[in-house]
DNA sequence: AATATATTTTAGACAAAACTAAAAATTATT
DNA sequence: AATAATTTTTAGTTTTGTCTAAAATATATT
């Protein structure tokens, strides 16, 4: 596989999660800044090594093979995102485009030994779960802060949002992966939130909130 | 600079070491395994660039920008080799490919950072130097495990071919970087060497022996 | 010095992955 | 159901890096 057939194969995978039914040219498109017959021409190529099923007009979704391919690119990118930020000392903000490139690395046993050398972790550094060398996901039970209980205390395990702006504003208001929350009070207008913050108190918006994953 | 690009300077750069006088097209092509026509073609290209001097039929050699960018290139090779070796456990035959790869990947704070956590290494796991953030090169003194006197014990800091045939070869019989070298005899009809090779006694061959850096 | 051999360059072509513009199919609106 | 709007595909180009075959230049040999 070609690097640009990695990328169609990680986009269409990230997609099917939102559209499960066949994902559009036009989106694959967007999200990979491309034109929409530029997608065209990729998913016959693709479909032509079957590692999508496509039908014209009709959108596409990966086959089992093309699935596979996907979770061990997406297993690449989040292990070398660990390495990053565990062990070169880069923030959550700072990682995504370096393991954008490092996902690429072909070689099957330097991700088994960066696993290993990483301590098998279930989690990159903005809570999204890493597949196992078998490609299987170890599915973890989460909430949005915006739709917790009152008072009750929430455990940061992730954000749903990895844009390093929302990462960068977290990091200002001391919000990292393992924060505590407690909602104390929710506005009825505007969902605004007043959250208790590792024990300091704050006002929250709710796109913000809806962006973080809880347990 | 494109990944095909990249190769061609660092070609250049390790060509230029035997014959500093200009690189010839056909050495270029023998080195990437393309044709010689495919490598006027790239040259034209990186003349461009400025990253070359080039006079048509005169061959190559690299401008002073060139020169540094393939330094930064062999720069992230041998750490990446340091990398696999000291970290994640690969024996020093099986890195050179994987780091081929990963000599591509263009941040610079990554590879800044991955010096800083290796301990800022100045040997690559074959005992090539390896470039620090400006380019600069602290040079060995080195001789040819074949050139060497008689009955003095010399320490093992390189090797001068690192095909994985020779490196397995010398796993075999136990040789590494830190192994200690004393020279007992020198068979004059063929230069075959009787070693004391960390106090064990051992025939090698000259074509072994000179392929040894020794200190 | 003339000729033979080897090296290097040019010219023209191709595949991959992108693009533009136009055509076709689908979906939405009246 | 007919038409409008949107989405997707086709057809034809472009760029990058490669190739083959032929021409040009340089080097070696007699």
């Amino acid at each position: 596989m070609t690097i640009s057939e990695e990328n169609y194969i990680k986009v269409i995978y990230h997609l099917s999660h939102v559209s499960p039914k066949g994902v559009n040219t036009n989106a694959i498109a967007g999200m990979l800044e491309t034109k929409a017959s530029s997608v065209t021409d990729m998913l016959k190529k693709l479909s032509d090594k079957e590692l999508v099923a496509y039908q014209k007009y009709q959108g596409v979704s990966l086959t089992n093979k093309g699935f596979h391919a996907a979770k061990m690119i997406v297993r690449k990118h989040r292990l070398w995102e660990v390495f990053l930020v565990e062990k070169l000392d880069f923030s959550w903000d700072e990682v995504h485009e370096i393991a954008e490139e490092l996902e690429h690395i072909k070689s099957e046993t330097l991700i088994n030994r960066l696993d290993q050398f990483l301590g098998f972790p279930e989690c990159d550094p903005h809570g999204d779960p890493i597949p196992n060398e078998k490609g299987e996901i170890k599915k973890i039970n989460k909430l949005l802060l915006s739709e917790v209980a009152l008072n009750k205390e929430y455990l940061c395990i992730g954000v749903k949002n990895s844009s390093s702006d929302f990462l960068q504003y977290l990091n200002k208001q001391n919000i990292a992966l393992g924060a505590t929350f407690i909602v104390k009070e929710r506005e009825n207008y505007d969902d605004t939130l007043t959250v208790e913050v590792n024990s300091k108190m704050m006002t929250m918006s709710n796109k913000t909130a809806n962006n973080l994953y809880v347990q």
